[in-house]
DNA sequence: AGCACGCCGACT
DNA sequence: GTCGGCGTGCTC
């Protein structure tokens, strides 16, 4: 007999972060289940709020008197066993609230919005009652209230005229359409409703004819399309007993109106095959194994994912893809589409929030089983999960960099264990923590070093620009792009440059010799801070003037260092009049469907030249690119980031693999300042294991990730003494408890300092094996509680992505 | 988060 | 003398 529900309301703070005990009116007792949405009365005042039921008791914890729970929201669980699992070991994981977690494995509509309200109890004055509740039982609680009008309530109130009530609105709304059905059995009986007319009714002997000729169940909608007739007729016809209609629910697709072709598998390579049988093996054993595969570009690493997912079909499982939000293009998803038709589901950011909810029905029912999408939709509700896979395994993208800040990656490797099936991690350049897992034996390595078509990786020339700016002070283009760009023109065969936008400014370089001011403590660029004018290393805080004259070469010529597209683009329309050129960037990609609508019109040879940031490295495939030019290869590089080699070398070999796809050879062109730089030089002979070993190395040297784990701890205030006094307390708190192996950097101030008003310091613990780390990291969060209300903000990230 | 309780300055 | 400021504690 269970009685009484435990629950977690939507209160994110840390006092409420923890189950509360309700009762459980008898009318719930035999349909309420962990997992659903509840609405509670919590506090003082009646407030209402959403919450979930986390487990059912027949014994209450709380040793005092019980409130009940008012209704429930679902009919089945929101979540099902596995995610609240799976939220609590997040929460813990990611220091974040409980119900924060269990709100994001939700698509955005399931989270409740409140209103509070005035209602009117007894009689009240009457102007009032017109002039501020405008003759309507509830005036709805705003900010914008009067404090006059407020203070008239609140006297009200009191005198028990008014009470305060509280709405919990749920926005997720099932889209319905209306239904025809003929009731009209057989021909006597259109007869006789034929003959019940009178001459003159030509429209209901119109329907009525339809109806017969139609004896199935149509949309209303299509059925006025079809006979022309107003919905008034078909209303008539259901009065008299001819037609009924009904409400059934409709998903909102996406891709309703495009029409997909279906595609069979292909035939493998035997490096493909390899792969294929490894994963299928230990979907079918119930292994949790993780496999790395590593697939230089063009290995045909997606058709490996296909046939593993129709294999774990076969076996009447379900599976799960992910894929960076970038590269989940249109192309990539019709792809999966063509093979599983309607079984597939996809999530991603360019749905609309009601597309969204469909989506996740649909595959909480069971209609999809195959799940494409980006971060989140490592949260899909698939039940019996045959296997998990990761595609380009290495974005930072799969990082969540605000609370709660989970990787996908381990959120995937959990459900793999929890599931018992394998999780299937893919890139062509994996991060060093999965490589070097691998190289452990922690997870299984799988290669397909080699090209589908056959065809060699395309070939990379690297321009010095320090001797092309030598010739042309100011260009962005070294006579050897120029001329490769021509020669495009004339063959009538496509380009794509692209232009590295990262790190845009932020750091300082010298234009004759790329010489990069570094921290004499720490081998990381220092970062420039315009507000004290200083350059600033923010691992060990070290700090030293602008310098203006080149330490290496005495240049002159040192400053910061960035270029935007749009000036690009001019630039280049000058040198190349006659070329026609499309541009990617945030700002022409910033409406809905406008990414894909550009890659339409270059997949339909519209343009000559693509010229884009980031964005056009990742996934698209244009047979007739015969050649791929990187404007500035070196702008990562410059980034006070531990990963700035290896971002770089991921995203130079990224965008090189776009060249030469098909059966014409690709020719790629870098230009960099800093053509002797090793992560340059790996990534223009496409030698991922040589990067590897290289930068592994450096790691070591370093004490950084994969050698060793980091904690980022960081304070922000209003008041930058106040900050940093935070900082240093907990820095000296954390201390004590940490053995001589791990190393604290810090406390150091933000690159940017001040956000918002607010004044960033921050320490990174750095560690291979602390068992009291977390649990004194958690003490922390709690025992400054009473200072978060005091402005204090207090944030801790498990191996972040960026220490600055 | 948001509500109530509780203790100190400017008003009827 | 009271109204109301926001600092503190608690929510099953």
């Amino acid at each position: 007999m269970t009685k009484f529900a435990q629950v977690v309301v939507d209160v994110p703070t840390l006092q409420t972060n923890r189950p509360y005990d309700y009762a459980i009116p008898a009318a719930l007792t035999d349909t309420i289940l962990p997992g659903m949405r509840v609405v509670v009365p919590f506090g003082k005042g009646g407030r209402r709020v959403q919450g979930f039921v986390t487990a059912l008791t027949t014994q209450q914890h709380y040793d005092g008197d019980l409130k009940a729970i008012d209704t429930l929201v679902d009919l089945r669980p929101a979540l099902n066993t596995e995610l609240l699992q799976l939220s609590k070991w997040m929460a813990d994981t990611t220091y974040s609230f409980w119900i924060s977690c269990m709100q994001t494995m939700l698509p955005n509509v399931m989270r409740a919005k409140y209103e509070k309200a005035f209602r009117i109890q007894g009689t009240i004055p009457e102007q009032i009652r017109t002039e501020i509740f405008h003759n309507q039982a509830e005036l709805l609680y705003s900010e914008d209230l009067s404090d006059q009008t407020l203070r008239t309530l609140s006297k009200l109130q009191q005198a028990g005229q008014l009470e305060t009530v509280y709405h919990v609105k749920n926005r997720a709304r099932v889209k319905t359409q209306t239904m025809v059905t003929t009731v009209l059995k057989n021909r006597a009986a259109f007869a006789a409703a034929s003959a019940a007319l009178r001459k003159n009714a030509a429209k209901q002997f119109e329907l009525l004819a339809y109806l017969e000729r139609h004896p199935e169940t149509v949309p209303l909608k299509q059925a006025e399309d079809e006979t022309k007739l107003s919905r008034a007729i078909f209303t008539a016809g259901a009065k008299k007993g001819w037609l009924e209609l009904s409400q059934q629910e409709v998903y909102r697709d996406p891709t309703r109106d495009t029409q997909i072709e279906q595609t069979q598998p292909l035939q493998l390579t035997a490096d493909q095959k390899t792969a294929v049988d490894a994963v299928v093996a230990a979907s079918k054993n119930g292994s949790d194994r993780t496999f790395l595969l590593e697939g230089v570009t063009g290995s045909g690493k997606t058709e490996v994912y296909l046939q593993i997912m129709a294999a774990a079909l076969a076996h009447g499982k379900t599976a799960l893809m992910l894929v960076p939000e970038i590269a989940l293009t249109p192309q990539m998803v019709n792809r999966v589409k063509g093979r599983f038709g309607d079984l597939v589901a996809v999530l991603h950011s360019g749905l609309s929030e009601g597309e969204k909810y469909d989506e996740w029905r649909r595959i909480e029912r069971h209609e999809a089983k195959v799940v494409v999408g980006a971060r989140s939709a490592v949260f899909a509700p698939l039940e019996n999960l045959g296997v998990l896979i990761m595609d380009e395994e290495h974005e930072s993208s799969y990082k969540q960099d605000e609370s709660p800040r989970y990787h996908a990656r381990d959120v995937a490797i959990w459900r793999g264990q929890y599931n018992h099936c394998p999780v299937l991690l893919g890139s062509a350049t994996p991060s060093l923590e999965s490589r070097a897992r691998a190289q452990k034996g922690v997870y299984q390595l799988l290669r397909l070093p080699e090209r589908i078509n056959g065809q060699p990786l395309p070939q990379v020339t690297l321009i010095d620009m320090k001797a092309a700016l030598r010739k042309n002070k100011n260009g962005n283009f070294s006579p050897q792009l120029l001329t490769a760009l021509q020669g495009r023109l004339i063959k009538h065969e496509q380009s794509v440059l692209m232009l590295n936008r990262r790190g845009f400014s932020s750091f300082v370089m010298c234009r004759d010799c790329g010489f990069v001011l570094k921290c004499p403590n720490c081998d990381i660029s220092l970062t420039l801070h315009m507000d004290t004018h200083s350059m600033r290393c923010h691992y060990c805080g070290h700090e030293e003037p602008i310098p203006q004259i080149c330490p290496n070469c005495h240049s002159h010529k040192i400053r910061y260092y960035g270029t935007g597209t749009e000036k690009v683009e001019k630039e280049l329309q000058e040198l190349l009049p006659e070329a026609r050129i499309l541009r990617m960037d945030v700002d022409t990609t910033r409406k809905k469907g406008a990414h894909e609508r550009i890659l339409q019109q270059f997949g339909s040879k519209e343009a000559d030249i693509l010229l884009g940031t980031q964005m056009i490295a990742k996934g698209l495939d244009f047979p007739d690119v015969t050649l791929v030019g990187v404007i500035n290869a070196d702008t990562a590089l410059g980034l006070p980031d531990f990963r700035a080699s290896e971002r770089t070398f991921q995203l130079l070999t990224q965008v090189s693999g776009r060249a030469g796809r098909a059966n014409k050879e690709g020719k790629v062109i870098i230009q960099t300042f800093n053509p002797e730089h090793y992560a340059i030089q790996f990534a223009q002979r496409q030698d991922y294991e040589g990067f590897y070993r290289h930068e592994m190395q450096i790691r070591h040297r370093g004490n950084y990730s994969p050698y060793y784990y980091s904690d980022l701890v960081q304070v922000s205030h209003e008041d930058e003494g106040q900050a940093a006094k935070m900082m240093f307390e907990i820095a000296n708190r954390i201390k004590p408890i940490l053995s001589d192996q791990a190393i604290i950097l810090g406390p150091t101030p933000r690159s940017i300092a001040r956000i918002n008003k607010k004044y960033y310091y921050q320490i990174v613990i750095k560690y291979k094996h602390e068992p009291r780390l977390h649990a004194k990291l958690e003490e922390i969060l709690e025992t400054t509680q009473t200072e978060t209300r005091h402005g204090f903000q207090i944030v801790i990230d498990h191996e972040p992505q960026q220490f600055t």
